[in-house]
DNA sequence: GATCCGTGGCG
DNA sequence: TCGCCAAGGAT
């Protein structure tokens, strides 16, 4: 073991954390679980839904025999949501493949969809203590500090360096510490700006500590101006005070998930009623509510709702993708955190 | 290599 | 209000 792990395990012993709900029980299932919903979320998110998700789905079994709708469900809100869906398919492998039980080597966890060498480093690490190494942004920030690496996570050169350094690093011994004390000095201390350098049990050795900042690594990526899109919202509510929504297709973005329809900026209502079976004849009347922008990493989303008052919807297509819903059957299905937010504004909301 | 995929918090 | 980005992986 060297200088910096033997550091960063004595930091850990004191100010690391040590119980967090997947750190207790640490079965390969539950590690894994907890990984993909920690991936690019932060500790404090995941927590609820992680409870939550457990609770629902104790095992890879349970979980490779629910409903994709299901697991949707309790994805709603958490984002990137091919990671529900790719959790769901690699239940169904692991139950096929590997008799229902959760690989614990690398090799077998990357070949599982949602499963990169990081994480499946992780699952290693955390489930069975043996020496596996990870790089998540944490460590990349702390590792090229200390090594004042040069560059930013969009290059190559620079991710191969930092993988080296990450794997030289890794100790032969206490690996789920060691992997958890990295990543806890990189969340809490040696944070994106204003780093608690002096607190920092690696500080001797940072070399971007000797220099002028520390905070110039890594180095900023480059950013172009997010392009922009416009698309309106309908959400027909019936007589019976239903409202139909529109299942988004498997793959893209909040592929699965039950939204309001969606069609381009500046679409008839009529033009869209007509679309799903909805007659015109049956309007009622139109709102048309307050826009809101949804920004995404690499977009701005403006989002125009409309609601549309029928009397009922009096030739509905035949559709799968199509469905009525009651207010209280909302919860039951998966939908995305702007789609939440507008169905509690301007349906349930309304409910006496 | 470049792009796509969410959300909430923060300065 | 706005840009930035956090326990990445798939295409």
């Amino acid at each position: 073991m060297d200088d910096f792990a033997r550091s960063v395990l004595a930091w850990f012993d004191v100010h690391g954390r040590k119980d967090l709900p997947w750190q207790r029980d640490r079965t390969p299932y539950r590690v894994w679980v907890s990984e993909i919903m920690l991936q690019q979320t932060q500790v404090a998110t995941v927590i609820p839904y992680f409870e939550r998700f457990l609770a629902r789905f104790p095992s890879v079994a349970a979980l490779a025999s629910a409903g994709l709708d299901d697991v949707l469900q309790l994805w709603t809100g958490l984002g990137y949501y091919a990671r529900a869906r790719n959790l769901h398919r690699a239940a169904g492998i692991i139950v096929r493949d590997h008799q229902g039980e959760m690989p614990v080597d690398t090799a077998a966890l990357e070949a599982l969809p949602g499963i990169g060498r990081s994480t499946a480093a992780a699952i290693v690490a955390q489930a069975t203590d043996r020496r596996a190494t990870i790089l998540d942004g944490n460590v990349k920030r702390v590792l090229a500090r200390v090594h004042a690496v040069a560059g930013h996570s969009g290059e190559a050169r620079f991710l191969a360096r930092l993988w080296d350094l990450a794997e030289e690093h890794t100790p032969n011994e206490r690996v789920a510490d060691y992997t958890q004390a990295i990543m806890d000095l990189g969340a809490t201390l040696c944070t994106r700006s204003r780093p608690g350098c002096e607190r920092c049990p690696v500080a001797a050795r940072c070399v971007a500590r000797g220099m002028e900042n520390p905070q110039a690594f890594p180095a900023p990526k480059p950013r172009r101006r997010l392009p922009e899109r416009a698309v309106r919202w309908f959400l027909f509510i019936d007589a019976a005070d239903r409202c139909l929504l529109m299942q988004r297709p498997p793959t893209g973005l909040w592929g699965g998930l039950w939204s309001p329809l969606e069609y381009a900026d500046g679409t008839a209502v009529e033009q869209a009623a007509l679309a799903v079976g909805v007659g015109a004849a049956s309007i009622l009347s139109i709102d048309l509510e307050p826009p809101f922008r949804h920004t995404f990493s690499h977009f701005h989303l403006d989002i125009e709702p409309v609601s549309v008052r029928i009397a009922s919807a009096t030739s509905v297509l035949d559709r799968a993708d199509l469905r009525w819903f009651e207010p209280a059957a909302l919860g039951s299905v998966g939908m995305s955190a702007p789609a939440v937010r507008l169905l509690e504004q301007l349906f349930v909301g309304r409910e006496p």
